[in-house]
RNA sequence: GCGUCGGUGGCGGAGCGGUCAAUCGCACGAGACUGUAAAUCUCGCGACCUAUGGUCUACGCAGGUUCGAAUCCUGCCCGGCGCA
């Protein structure tokens, strides 16, 4: 029998909703977790410090890491933890969803979000995909050159290997919401055999000693497929479980509700993507203990902000005089030093110190949301706090 | 004083007889962003209106030529440069 490279233990449910522990060979963290992500080992615009003041655990990318500097050079630096000088854990994500934002979604404005906005290329990006999916794997053209690259589950355990990331997942593929039903089905169908194929190959290794491997729940918006799709994956021998694909924005709690249902309930399960508060409330609710968005950071680049009272762009011109803080009540760095009207000139001048400053903020208000979700499923009322959270920050979207 | 080049929307700067309310930047105003292609992208930006259309006022000022002028002519005002 070998050893497990991960121990995650739940402390409290209330509801579905848990509170655990999740223990990994570079230290613990709590969850329910959102985790800040750092596609090309580094969270853009934070040293690793400003990071550690925010977050124990970080998720990087393997497809963005393979292109650059390459993972066989992350190794050579010792892996990924030493190469960006982070030493908690460590998530790096397949390159599955690459094969959606790089392929169906490339040079449009599709989101994994179905019905959300009308869909359509951007006039300065080429239009169309830069990955070509078959039965055994994917091709795709580099970014950063053009040049073709070839993923397959194999592959993409290898890299990850290299990497040396505490949890990783396995390779799926994140399918388009405008997908056909019949193209779904086929692609849950592949995703389902690489997943074998994953856990065949990492098992294979020492590294599944110090790695945990999870696996991609997919099946998009239909029932039938989400319920299968969980299934089939909870008898596979993953260390854990990530909920991906596309969502309906509105109906983003059934869609979690019939995978997790059908998880094991000793086994932590990531909800891929999803960052935004009343999203991660509903899934939070629903049994969900790990996320990973770049929201927070993304919409920080660009001047927008969260608070309790919604979010802001920091931009508009109310908040050229605005000498407050973003958020009285916040005590990240940013609101414990810098107003409103700072932040405004900062973004106006485009000065880099405008971003950092941002993220700050964003990632300290998200990563503790849900850890003040925690505590109320811990020794609270989730449901309650739940509901007068959102009732201010949903209804209250002008600062 | 003479010569010469030029005066266009908040700024820079296109246009050089009709398709010009005027290309394009910037600035400004607003929006988007959910396993990062992203310090990015989209939209708006003379005024007014019975608004996927219409009316008016506009390209230094005043006249003129022409069916029609930001674009041609004359005078004036203002600026750069050169020569006295």
């Amino acid at each position: 029998m070998t050893k497990k490279p991960i121990k995650f233990e739940i402390s409290h449910k209330s509801g579905q909703a848990r509170a655990g522990l999740i223990e990994t060979p570079h230290g613990s963290f709590k969850t329910p977790v959102f985790i800040p992500v750092g596609t090309k080992a580094t969270v853009k615009s934070l040293t690793p410090e400003q990071v550690k003041e925010i977050s124990d655990v970080v998720l990087a990318n393997t497809y963005h890491l393979y292109l650059q500097p390459g993972h066989k050079l992350v190794e050579k630096a010792g892996g990924l933890h030493k190469f960006m000088n982070f030493s908690g854990p460590i998530i790096t994500d397949s390159g599955g969803f690459q094969v959606f934002s790089l392929g169906a979604a490339y040079g449009t404005n599709l989101s994994k979000f179905a019905g959300t906005r009308d869909v359509k290329s951007s006039k300065s990006k080429k239009g169309h995909s830069l990955v070509e999916i078959d039965d055994e794997g994917v091709n795709f053209r580099s970014v950063i050159d053009g040049s073709i690259h070839r993923f397959t589950p194999e592959i993409s355990m290898e890299i990850q290997h290299s990497l040396g990331a505490d949890i990783f997942f396995a390779f799926d593929e994140c399918v388009s919401p405008q997908a056909s039903v019949e193209y779904q089905k086929k692609a849950l169908e592949r995703t389902h055999r690489w997943a074998q194929q994953c856990i065949t190959y990492h098992h294979s290794k020492e590294n599944s000693e110090r790695q945990a491997l999870f696996g991609v729940v997919q099946g998009g918006r239909m029932k039938d497929l989400r319920v299968e799709s969980s299934r089939v994956l909870a008898e596979m021998d993953f260390d854990g479980y990530g909920i991906g694909g596309s969502f309906d924005k509105e109906d983003i709690t059934t869609a979690v509700e019939w995978v997790t249902k059908n998880l094991p309930e000793d086994k932590p399960r990531h909800l891929l993507g999803i960052g935004e508060p009343e999203d991660m409330f509903e899934a939070v609710e629903k049994g969900v203990d790990m996320f990973d968005c770049v929201s927070p950071t993304r919409i920080a680049r660009s001047g927008t902000l969260y608070t309790p009272e919604g979010k802001i762009n920091i931009l508009n011109s109310r908040f050229r005089e605005d000498f407050t803080v973003i958020d009285k009540n916040c005590s990240c760095y940013t609101c414990k030093n810098y107003s409103r009207a700072y932040l405004a000139h900062l973004f106006r001048a485009k000065e880099m110190l405008a971003s950092t400053l941002a993220s700050i903020h964003n990632l300290y208000f998200i990563v503790n949301l849900v850890a003040r979700m925690r505590e109320e499923i811990l020794e609270g009322d989730f449901a309650k706090f739940k509901e007068g959270w959102l009732q201010v920050y949903m209804n209250n979207n002008l600062n």
